[in-house]
Order: C-alpha cells, then structure tokens, then sequence
DNA sequence: CCCAGAAAATTAACGTGTTATTGAGATTAC
DNA sequence: GTAATCTCAATAACACGTTAATTTTCTGGG
C-alpha cells in the first residue's frame, strides 16, 4: 500500500532502542544499586577517573548530559564527599571537578563488576554482532545528525498553561 | 583488548543507544512540541487510537511506560479534554480510557507528519540497515532477558499459568 | 574606563523514570 | 462469611531530561 499506517510499537524505532537500553540497563543497574549510584552519577564518575579536572561544560560534553542535569549531580556527589570543586585560575567562571579518596574509592569498588556485565552481554550476544551493532548505531547517528534543515524550530506561543 | 578497562564512553553500549535513540527522536519532536505533546503523551495516543478502551494496566504494558507515569500522563490528557475515562462495570478498580473527538482529531493532526518522519529515516539510512538494525535490538534484547523477568511486563492474553 | 554582548554555571518549572507505599476493590482460603 | 491475600490504580519521594531565565564573569569596542 502506498499509504502506510504508522508502525506498531512493537516496530516503532526509538521504541525498539528503548527497550534495548532497558535491557542493557538491567545488567548493570543491581550493581551500581548495591553502591547507591544512578546510570548518570557512575557515568560522571568514570569520566572523572579517565581525566580529573574537567571544568562542568566538558564533563558534560563527555558523560552526554545537559548542564542542569550535571549541576545537580554534582550537587550531590559533592553532599557525599565523592567529587571536591576548585575554583580555575585563568577562568572565574569555570569550577574544575576531582574526584575525592572517597570517589576513586568507590570507582575501584564498582569497575569490576560493571567490566564483568560486559563480558556477560559479550558472550551472550557474540562479539561479531556486538560489533554490527555499534556499527549500524553509529552510522544512523551519523546519517541523522547529517541533513538537519528540517528542523524549523518551532514558534512559540504564550500560554505557558497547556 | 577486553580485559583491560572500561570501555570509553563512545563505545559504551548503553550510551550508543541512548544516541541513537536521540538521534531518532530529535526528527519527531518538533512536529510533537508544536502540538504540546511529548514523546510519551503521543505513545498513549496512538495507542489508544489502536485500541480504545483499554485499561490502565493493558496501556502501559502496550506504550512500555510504568504505572506511575502512565498515571500522570493521563491526568494530564484529562485535563486537556484528549481523554476520558470510564468506570469498568466488571470490576471496579479498572478504568477504561478513550479518545475524545478532540485527542482522535489530534492523532489526525499528528500522524501524517509521524508517517513522513519515519519514512525521511529509512531514506537516509536505507531500508535495509533498518530491518538488520531492528533484527538486532530484537535478538538483543531477547538474548538478555532470557533468565530474567521481565520488568516491564506485558499483557499476554492466552496462557495464564496454570 | 564603560558598556554591551557572550560564555559558564546555576536555578526554576515542568514532565518523566523508578521504587515504595497506600487504599479500595476483587479473590481465595478457611 | 470473614480474614488473608492479591490486584488496580493513585500517591509520595527522589533523580533525571529539557527549556527558559538568572547570575556572575569574561571579552571587545567605543
């Protein structure tokens, strides 16, 4: 047919990646439970094991997250005693972000496992197809990100109340 | 390569998909935010524009969102006149949801430009890769939840175990 | 030096993800 | 027929995603 209905959820594509996140979310999730951390506060603290004193607009960068979301991790990893700020000195503006004893403590603590939920979803997928699926990942990612002129933001209105 | 570290965030798996899910969404939100709807607002449209008068349980399970949400969202579309829900005569507890005039003249609205989205995706991408990506998140998924219960629980009709 | 503009970070406001809890209504057991 | 239990749905509490607005600091042109 040349009108097409849209695609059942079942088909529906962010869908199909949602649930492929969960899935993989699902290994991982238990440990870093175990050690009260989220997805997003064991991705900042991996990103500051792999390169201390990043300012914030960078370790957002790195850890693909938006700044109010990064403030207010931040805000809370500092609470625990995990990361520690210090003021630049060329920039007054810019904090740069370490991870305390406590902080690189805790890395140590967890890294093992989450290597180990790797290997797992490694050997249960296969490495061949693991390697497809990056692959195809990255290049959708490229082809969309591409042509983007058909992204006329829209115009806004007032009502703030919908 | 694999014993070593941590992968780097650019090939971390769940990171790779959460790219790409973004990638794939930043195409449907605009048409989305011109309506005032968010990803998961139109989720429960079309679902209910698939099948009216489901219950609360069945919705979620079908749009792959959690009680909760599912909850709100619905009081939001409540107050927006897109929904209206009906007190089940079985059982007390179950509510049944449908579509107004108004939420089956917004899915009217919508699905077309939804439509052009999708087919905007396989023309960049090619038809191909897309049915050999969808194959893959499939297997993914089902080779990782196998062992383990499902969070996200769906309703299957047929066998209830006995 | 002063001021307009840009950039870094936070805050505000809203919606969603997630777990735990609650309350009302069904179901089962005894 | 009542008590224990299960289920459906909503609520609470917290964290994150996202856009807009604010504050502080840096920069560049007069």
């Amino acid at each position: 047919m040349s009108k097409r209905a849209l695609r059942s959820f079942e088909r529906s594509l962010p869908m199909a990646l949602l649930r492929a996140r969960e899935a993989v979310m699902k290994r991982f999730l238990p440990t870093l439970r175990e050690h009260n951390l989220s997805a997003q506060q064991w991705r900042v603290i991996r990103a500051l094991q792999d390169e201390e004193g990043s300012d914030i607009t960078e370790l957002a960068g790195r850890c693909y997250l938006l700044g109010p979301s990064l403030s207010r991790i931040l805000q809370n990893l500092e609470r625990r005693n995990l990361i520690r700020r210090e003021q630049s000195q060329d920039d007054n503006r810019r904090s740069l972000i370490y991870l305390t004893e406590a902080g690189n403590a805790l890395f140590h603590a967890v890294a093992p496992h989450s290597m180990q939920r790797y290997e797992d979803i490694t050997d249960k997928f296969g490495y061949g197809k693991l390697e497809l699926l990056y692959e195809l990942l990255e290049e959708l990612v490229e082809k969309l990100d591409a042509g983007d002129d058909a992204q006329h933001t829209e115009t806004k209105q007032g009502d703030k109340a919908a």
